[in-house]
This record gives C-alpha cells, structure tokens and sequence, in this order.
DNA sequence: AATCAACTGCAATGGAAGTGCATTTTTAGC
DNA sequence: GCTAAAAATGCACTTCCATTGCAGTTGATT
C-alpha cells in the first residue's frame, strides 16, 4: 500500500495540494469521471488548472482517458502496474445509456482483433453500451 | 441494382437535389466522411442543411455515425440490408493514424463481448486504430 | 392555383478543448 | 534564510464542432 506521494513521486510528478486532492478525488470514484464533475467537485480551483492537472497525470501514466462515444472524454485513474502508454489498453469500458456512467471494466480484456492483410493495429478501444448493474436491478 | 431514388423513397426519404448529391458523395466514397468533407465538397450548400441531411439519412437508417475517437463524427453510408438501427452496428471501424481516414470494415464483425453479472449489452463500439493498408505499403 | 408541410439558409448559441500570458508558489543554489 | 529559476496556477481568450430558432423557399397534394 502507497501513499499518494509516493505514487506521484515514483511517475516524477511534482506533489501539490492540488494535485493530491485530485488523485484522491479520482481515487474515490468507481467510475470515469469527466473534467467537469471534476470542475463541480472543486469549484474553488480553475478549470484549467484542473485540466492541466489530468493531462499531466495522464502524460505520466497514471490516468487514461476514456472516449465513450459520448463525445466528452473521460478520465481514470489507471491500475497498478498498468501500462497503457506501451501498449495499447487492453480492458474494455462500459458506459450506461441510463445513468450515463462509464465504468473500466479492467479485468475483462479486449480479444484480439482480426484486420484485413496490410492493416497494422495498433490500439483498440471497445465501449459496450448497455444497462449497469445497478441501473438493471 | 436500385436507383438512388428507389432507396430514399425506400425509407420515406424525400427526394431533392440536395439529397441526391450527398447521397451519391458518400456512395462515391470509401472511407467515412465528416460534416467538413461534405461542406468542401459542396460549397455552395448551407452546412446546416449539409448537416440535417446526413442526419435525416441516420434517423431513417441509411447512414451510420463513427466515433473513431477523433473527436469529429464521421458518417458512412449503411450496407444493403444493415439494420444498425434495430440491432448493434456489428462491423468493426478502422481508424489509420497516419492518413487520418476511418474505414467500414464491414465484413469483420464484432466479437461477442462478455461483461459482468448485472450488466446488459446492447451496442458495442470497437475502434482499431493503427495504419491502413495504403499508408503501410 | 392554393395550401400546407417539408426543406433550406442565415444567424446565433452552447459546450468542450486548448493556448498565451501574467501571477503565484515551489524548488534549489547560495 | 534569501534569492533566482522553474514549475504550477488563474484568468482571459480562442477555436472548433454540434445544434437550434426562425424566416424564406421549395415541393407535394388537392
Ligand atoms: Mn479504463
Ligand atoms: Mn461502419
Ligand atoms: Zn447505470
Ligand atoms: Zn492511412
């Protein structure tokens, strides 16, 4: 078990007050969460500052965007030991069409895609849209 | 071999000269086009109307959007017989990182996608990126 | 030809992503 | 501790695309 600063400093990310309230604030959260919940969430800090916020947590591997075809990208704190920026991600994203949440379902992997001959892949990104769990029940 | 009037009446399309064109502009191309390669291919033509047209095409099943993860919608004409509207879209989309062009693959469906207990499936989004057999070559 | 509905064009709006620059905060060297 | 440099933050502004209201035009129907 590490603590925040200890996550940010091993990806040299310089700690602030701001950013631990915003790893912290990800961490909590089950689901993907768009800049502007993160915006509600911290009304007092500027969005941009937010923005850039995520942007270097995801440029440093710790946060991958979600684009969930609702045309607002999303973002995740990823898993330990995940390496997205390697490879490509590999785990697939549902997003609920009722409550409109978009959760990592980051132990149910992308198969393997067939492309035609003289296609190279390189990354694959598969949304499943559906009803969740708790919207079903 | 239908008559592009045959397909739009088809539909219960209203048949104009606007609509005609576009649809032989999409027809012509192979690759998904977005809303700036109509409005350059018909300059004259309001983008408004360039854009309710293509989504006339959509809401009456001809025409399926592509979010290829670009953050600009493409649209590319539906295959004979596709029923996107009732069922998943379940061909895979192409998206080539170096010509920028997103591709139909129409005849590489998508895998059966599982997903936890509680959840339920009803579309399925999959985008590969990665280069296309032209820029490969 | 008249009428009504559908289509088109123009203007404006809204949402989200992104950038330039000034200010503040943090870090590092002395 | 003090100072200079570097990084982070806040504000203003821009750009790009999607979408809508409304007025004028076109097309279908009788
Ligand atoms: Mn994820
Ligand atoms: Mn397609
Ligand atoms: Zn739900
Ligand atoms: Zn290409």
């Amino acid at each position: 078990m590490n603590t925040i600063e200890e996550v940010l400093e091993s990806k040299d990310i310089r700690i602030t007050a701001m950013r631990l309230l915003i790893y912290k604030f990800l961490a909590e959260k089950e689901v993907a969460v768009t800049l502007s919940d993160i915006e509600n969430a911290f009304e007092k800090a500027d969005r941009t500052t937010l923005y850039r916020t995520v942007k270097t947590f995801e440029d440093k591997g710790i946060v991958h965007q979600i684009d969930d075809g609702t045309g607002i990208t999303k973002y995740a704190l990823c898993e330990k030991g995940c390496n997205c920026e390697i490879e490509t991600d590999l785990h697939l994203h549902f997003h609920c069409i009722n409550c409109n949440k978009t959760i990592c379902l980051t132990d149910h992997k992308i198969p393997q895609i067939k492309v035609p001959d003289g296609f190279v892949s390189e990354n694959v990104n598969l949304v499943v849209k559906g009803i969740c769990d708790k919207c079903s029940s």
